[in-house]
DNA sequence: ACCTGAACACCGTTCAAGT
DNA sequence: ACCTGAACACCGTTCAAGT
């Protein structure tokens, strides 16, 4: 073992991260550890501080590039409850991979991580078209985006009152965003 | 020290959950540690094990005095939107009383801590008053729920957009409880 | 350049032993 | 009954030393 106790290749950031990004997703953001990441990849557990400067940054790291997978539709003819709604189950869809990590992001501070990939590039002209004025516009967005997060981690951490099966989620999902259209609609666009 | 090196009474379960509330709060539930809680109580780190199982029931049962001290407002006559708007409020009081474990119980997997202390016997006949029926009264329930949770979190997350001053989170909340009497309006007592 | 072993300062928890 | 010291199996991280 000259150069170490590894099959052969050097280590390489995008092993490493794409290791630390499943270990997180399996085990819990919580639960990984440079140790245990560096037995994953059959290294010396020092050896990881070449390449990343500490656990917290590796964690933001893979943080962005879970953000970066928020896949967001392209409904640019439909009418704004449609493409809210879409916009929503995307958002959904990506907690729903990565729980652990998903949950992690939302709830440790000034993890700027939460910047989802293009998110308020879609999310802000969906409510400009639904009528909702410039100067209200951040706000309403905040508003809308921490009704969404919040309902998507109750529904994971099981603090839901009546029935947990997955098709209870559903309708709850589903009543919500009606509950944000009529919302929304009430508010700004009572003629639509 | 015949019977140890503390002062003189023997441990309690109220002190010790006492300081480990206040420790908890002060420096973040994640950074409390038997160790810690135990020199705070200029104990030895071991004597915590007489009178408490382990850590996770410990925090666990900060978490649920916690709930308990949820200050609900009594406004029977009032209409229902001046009653939710109030329930709002002081679920916010809470959440900013004790940021670091409120945040700890409504992200963690089944703390049913999470059960404030008599929310949920206001919060139904709010509802219920604002005209949703029988049927999709649990549903709606844990909808809002999840909403002002969320926002709340991302605000102590400054995962918000715009300004983050206390005066335009105030804003923000106020619009956040706007938007959900909107909605709640428009979808189940359109006449009023 | 890249890797490593030993070491440091922390954890939670068990257990046998003390008073 | 209540407390304790030593021990075990873990952490993240530093640093001097190896190839």
């Amino acid at each position: 073992m000259a150069a170490g106790a590894r099959r052969g290749s050097p280590l390489t950031l995008e092993e490493i991260y794409a290791t630390a990004l499943r270990l997180a997703n399996e085990g819990g953001v919580e639960a990984l550890s440079m140790r245990k990441l560096a037995a994953a990849l059959d290294v010396n557990p020092m050896s990881l501080y070449h390449h990343v400067a500490n656990k917290t940054a590796l964690i933001d790291q893979i943080c962005l590039t879970m953000g970066e997978r928020l896949e967001i539709p392209v409904m640019d003819g439909a009418p704004w409850p449609e493409r809210l709604r879409a916009l929503g189950h995307a958002y959904r869809r990506l907690a729903t991979t990565y729980p652990s990590l998903w949950r992690y992001v939302h709830t440790h501070p000034e993890l700027v991580a939460a910047r989802e990939g293009g998110l308020w590039d879609v999310f802000l002209p969906i409510l400009r078209a639904a009528g909702v004025p410039e100067e209200e516009l951040l706000r309403t967005a905040d508003v809308l985006h921490g009704f969404v997060t919040g309902l998507i981690i109750n529904q994971q951490n099981g603090h839901v009152g009546g029935d947990r099966s997955p098709e209870a989620m559903d309708l709850m999902f589903e009543a919500a965003i009606d509950l944000i259209v009529a919302g929304v609609s009430a508010r700004f666009s009572p003629a639509g």
